[in-house]
DNA sequence: CTAGTGGTGGCAAACGTTTACAAGGCCGTG
DNA sequence: CACGGCCTTGTAAACGTTTGCCACCACTAG
């Protein structure tokens, strides 16, 4: 033995262990003491598996996941790129993948894009330098052109050798989906309000640079439309997704039209809305209805609780790692589709 | 040129590039590309590095981190323990972390041990195989005696082995620490009612099993002794942190004794608590002042807009990253502290 | 003209695993 | 008694990097 080994065989009680100091304290060979520990399905008699098991137990040996990735091309990691994960609507969606992958021992890397597109470029590469096996895309796509041609190229590579990529939002890059229809959610809420007899509805839109916006926006166009509703510019206000971005648009509407009711992109605008009205002496829903979309936590405590549509977020991230897992089995999965459901609060009142 | 390596040299566009392929375009050892690629102090002359670099562009290189982390020892990763990751108040810290860690290139893994001893320190394993340089408790600790063992003695190897522990709540896990002084910021909160008027306070606390209920709670009993104030058993009442916790909580208060103010152990609580009062007829503040603590998002837009203490959560984060590279670093960083601040809202009135 | 020096580059070992291949022992069978 | 085969184990290469050590070259100085 040299001291080197010494040295090593009796670092017991301070830094890690590796196979080999198993191995030594068994007395058998690394092979072996890596076919018991990894669960190979090379057979090791009884005898000797135990031999290992309690060398390993003594010397708290964990496996360097780093090393067996090299050899075998599997992480077991996967990166999720969000918007921003204070942002309770992504952390639900992480929650449900983390989930929905702890049984196959996944570990996630989570990064905030915070919508720049430079930034999660770096990100995707980032988790590509790290050997993830799959990437999940759980925010919609940023409309940058350059950031799409760079990340669809890195993404088409990365499939190529095998990775997995699944997207949970509107996104352009191909890989499995799980598919929240918001422009039907959008037309849904719409008529909603049509069958609690409104006829005017002003719209409080977000901001068109999302992808998401622009759908919603959409979806209420088109079911004003079918419905044969009152509709003109001055229906419909936008601003930022944010609480104040609803009071302002509110009160743009106000300045324009009559309506009976409003509906918001999401949430945080219609507690926007709302403010606006209590604030300036209407009453919520007695003078006007609001509506919003999403059901965040605050909708049901806010001014008046918030009559909404719900979006699944916790069950997109569990179909997310359904998904996610065929495909790393080698499977063809196929999309997933989640729907929405109408929460009735008092916000909205039947006239 | 075996046909082994003219298939890997062709696999331009495919698979990933190894430090082998571009070293062979620029016609170097792959030593010397190692060199550049990873801005190694030995020199390389300015001719060899710049074919070196458009080898490695041509090739769309993206160095392994993996092997590389198994030869320095330093995987460039971050494992953090929150209790649950759809709380926007672990996502504002790890928010908060990525930020800080961000110029310096370190990826995060996050994990929700959803208060669950066995997941908490099998989370806490994973990450050590993975080979974390770092592992930080954002959440408070379990009062479980196995679980306390079992981290305690993984994170002593750890730190021996030169990783680095930190922790964002009161922790019973030596490492280094960012403080929210939970006991002060609960007293600051009665003082602060007391400067109001308020001599009859109740509180309404959380779940007892957890670190931060008791502290908050501890707080509380403080202020009361130090100032003078009525108390009595009937002036504290417990429930879940949660919004009906609160509801319930302030049932059982009201039945009890008269008071002309409440302070929650939280947020959530004090909504609940207001909800309560509204739907029983008193009115908020005029009837009772209602105050939190934590002003999480919902605060602001709730039925009466609360008053509450803010926890810096975002900055715990941030701070934390700092003291985390620090250590890293191989400094001895100090524990940081970080303060409240009282957000006056419309909940709380004087008398 | 030679020896020393400093700047570049390569060889090969190492990190901790997995796994293809081979080898040894033992048993049963012909 | 010899041979084939199964069961178990070991040997060594491989994954993609980094880095200690050495070698080479071109200069410069004596």
């Amino acid at each position: 033995m040299t001291s080197k080994q010494r040295s090593q065989a009796v670092s017991d009680g301070g830094g890690s262990s590796s196979l080999r100091h198993v191995a030594q304290l068994a007395g058998v060979s690394v092979a072996t003491a890596s076919r018991v520990m990894s669960g190979s399905s090379h057979p090791v008699s009884e005898l000797t598996r135990q031999r290992v098991l309690s060398a390993a137990d003594r010397l708290a040996f964990e496996p360097n996941r780093l090393a067996r990735a090299l050899v075998t091309a599997r992480s077991q990691t996967i990166g999720v790129i969000v918007h921003d994960i204070s942002d309770p609507y992504f952390g639900d969606i992480v929650k449900g993948l983390e989930d929905g992958l702890e049984v196959e021992d996944y570990r996630l890397f989570v990064a905030s894009s915070v919508r720049d597109p430079d930034k999660e470029t770096s990100y995707v590469r980032a988790f590509l330098a790290h050997q993830v096996d799959a990437v999940v895309f759980a925010a919609s796509s940023i409309t940058d052109p350059g950031y799409i041609e760079t990340v669809q190229s890195l993404m088409r590579r990365f499939q190529a050798r095998g990775g997995v990529v699944v997207t949970l939002s509107d996104h352009v890059i191909d890989g499995h989906r799980v598919i929240f229809d918001n422009h039907q959610a959008m037309a849904d809420m719409v008529g909603y309000l049509f069958e609690r007899g409104h006829r005017s509805i002003g719209y409080i839109g977000g901001p068109s640079e999302l992808e998401v916006s622009r759908v919603r926006l959409a979806g209420y166009h088109a079911a004003v439309a079918e419905l044969g509703l009152e509709s003109g510019s001055g229906h419909v206000a936008e601003g930022g997704f944010t609480v104040t971005g609803g009071s302002a648009a509110m009160a743009d509407l106000l300045a324009n039209v009559e309506v009976t009711a409003v509906v918001a992109a999401n949430d945080l605008m219609a507690i926007g809305a709302m403010r606006h009205l209590l604030t300036s002496g209407k009453a919520v829903p007695d003078d006007i209805s609001v509506a919003g979309l999403d059901d965040i936590a605050i909708a049901e405590y806010g001014p008046v609780p918030l009559t909404t549509m719900r979006v699944p977020t916790y069950e997109i991230g569990r179909r997310g790692a359904e998904i996610l897992l065929e495909g790393l089995d080698g499977g063809e999965p196929e999309d997933a589709s989640v729907v929405g459901e109408i929460i009735e609060r008092d916000s909205v009142r039947s006239v």
